[in-house]
DNA sequence: AATGAATGAGGTTTCATTCAT
DNA sequence: GATGAATGAAACCTCATTCAT
């Protein structure tokens, strides 16, 4: 009843119903897939996790709220596992094909997320697509140390644009990701780890 | 205003003022640039079109297919470049870079457009996205034989796979006019041709 | 564009072009018949008729001045029809019968026109319903004198209270038209005269 | 409020308030007597019975579901009572007469309501006007039924067509009511279930 | 006289959010 | 804390009517 009460996200909900936190989460995450962020109404999401309409309110300040938590999970939980293995991996080549493999495994093993995030998470506001970008600059900066790291070890080449380099993996990671879901998630994501990672790394010229 | 523009026009303008269909066009582009398409009220798009609100509906059918025309002008128009391009440039290698130029340069010269094609087309319904895979789906193709015609005559890798290899070329030049827009469209996206084209190529290892 | 010529209706009419006049109104029957009063698009009744849409305002004030038009023509028949006919037929027996069958071989001629007097006309306004009434009621006094006139003559029950008989009179006709019209109008109407007109004189009763 | 009216009443009405479903009602009543099913606004509707715009559609699906619902709820409630009358009375004549008796008693104490039922639901579409030829059924079989058994026993004419006889009764019952309401309702519409009773059974022949 | 493109007021319906219980 | 009935703003679209040509 509180403003507190609903700001406080992830501290308050878990001292108040952890359950029923996660329980509208994952209802909003398979509505949203299923319909779209515009098509997704909260009195179905609330259905899904078996709430009351209202009940939605005493866990997010609103319907964007609810998106912005998907987001701050999921991305939150990519970006640390790339700082992770920033650290846990020292050697660049390494570091990245790891990179690879945790955004493909993360994502390849729950479609109806990657969809959301794909796909419906860009129908929102301009605001929150502004909070993605942010959320995700850890990634980025992770990639580019990777990057720049690797140029000075010499295992990859001077004349790259660092930013340019970055874009090209997050684009065709992206995009892998997208074309795999737009065939409707029939085949195992992690078996293309490899053959994106070399494409990456030789290109595509003799 | 030229021969290709009336080609993209629905059946009801044809017989009206070719004018006022692309006034109509240009201020749906201007107001879901800044508002996104759920955001951009037909009201507001009339407005800034300088007709009465009915008077969009004797151009369009409705609102969706407001944005379908936007996709079929401009899609279609790099779609059929690049299908000119193919035919015009045997030399994979070139070829493969006036593709990229042309996207670039389509897509540079109108920062308001590409907003809306990258970023706000994805807020709308799943058929009309399927529209846009489906309007897209020559220049998948011109850059699949591309690729393939590239391997027998030796420029491109033997080892490629031609999907994976197309997604990272897609995929890098997405994210890259997607980023351009993101920094607000304020540098040269012509510049980029010769980097991405060199990235590409050669990948990011030594 | 004088307010005169819209107005004067049929004098105007005539004198300037009665087949375009009569064109729209057949149009409009035929438009009311197959979507009823409110779902009579002016513009289709215009195309119906060959004639642009401002056109119709040229011959009527209004969409309603279609509508009252049609009425006064057809029921101003039926009403003309049945004061000659009492004055032709000085016998209230006779007179009735002729009655009966002036109104059923009038609309039985033509489903269309009895479809939109019958059914459509009762969708429009409390105002057209007054008019319609007022029109009727020449119809209404030929009944009643022929009532009035055949208990003076005794052939007709001296018991009889003439607004009820009036009443069960024109209902009787009117829910057999709306009958015959329901059924889609593929029996002849006329054949139902005799038996009509035998039950009204006769009652149910043994 | 009574049982009977719950039975009418729409699935999602039951779950909700009763008073409320009733007031809704009652206000579309009123509203569609003074203005015409076209002509009644949902908002104006919403108005009169007090609550938001939106409360409407809790309690029913759409605006023609309203009418729907007043024609459930009225035309069922002469049926049923012209079913319980043909079971209470097996003597034809006197079910004839109960019949007159329950049409015009129950219209006479609601002149707002029959205004609704005789005039205001043939301006909807033939869709609903199909739903009250259906809900009639019972009305116009249990007619028949009364005037076949009433033949055997010899009350009623042998020669008489049912159909034709039907339409009769049907059609001076309603023409009756309809100049009751014309005149404003004035007088008292159960003084002339005795006249018209009597008209109906011997006709106006002598 | 005839045209038909343009107008813009107006109505139904949806749905995120609130708040009394 | 939980409920869910109630709210009411907001938006698309239609169509009778006008008026410049």
């Amino acid at each position: 009843m509180t403003i507190r009460k609903r700001w406080g996200m992830s501290s308050i909900a878990q001292r108040k119903d952890a359950a029923k936190y996660q329980a509208i989460l994952a209802a909003a995450i398979k509505v949203m897939a299923e319909s779209g962020y515009h098509g997704a109404q909260v009195a179905r999401i609330a259905r899904e996790a078996g709430v009351a309409d209202g009940t939605v309110y005493l866990y997010f300040k609103n319907k964007e709220d609810i998106l912005i938590s998907i987001l701050r999970e999921t991305i939150g939980q990519i970006v640390m596992l790339s700082t992770w293995l920033e650290g846990e991996h020292p050697e660049p080549l390494i570091a990245l094909k790891k990179l690879i493999e945790a955004h493909f495994t993360t994502l390849g093993s729950n479609p109806e997320l990657a969809l959301v995030l794909q796909v419906h998470i860009r129908q929102s506001d301009k605001e929150i697509r502004q909070q993605v970008t942010d959320m995700m600059r850890p990634y980025q900066m992770t990639l580019s140390r990777i990057l720049t790291l690797g140029q000075q070890t010499g295992v990859f080449l001077q004349t790259l644009d660092v930013r340019i380099a970055r874009r090209m993996i997050f684009g065709t990671i992206d995009e892998t990701v997208n074309a795999w879901i737009f065939r409707g998630a029939k085949y195992d994501l992690t078996t293309l780890i490899e053959p994106v990672y070399e494409t990456l790394m030789h290109g595509i010229g003799v």
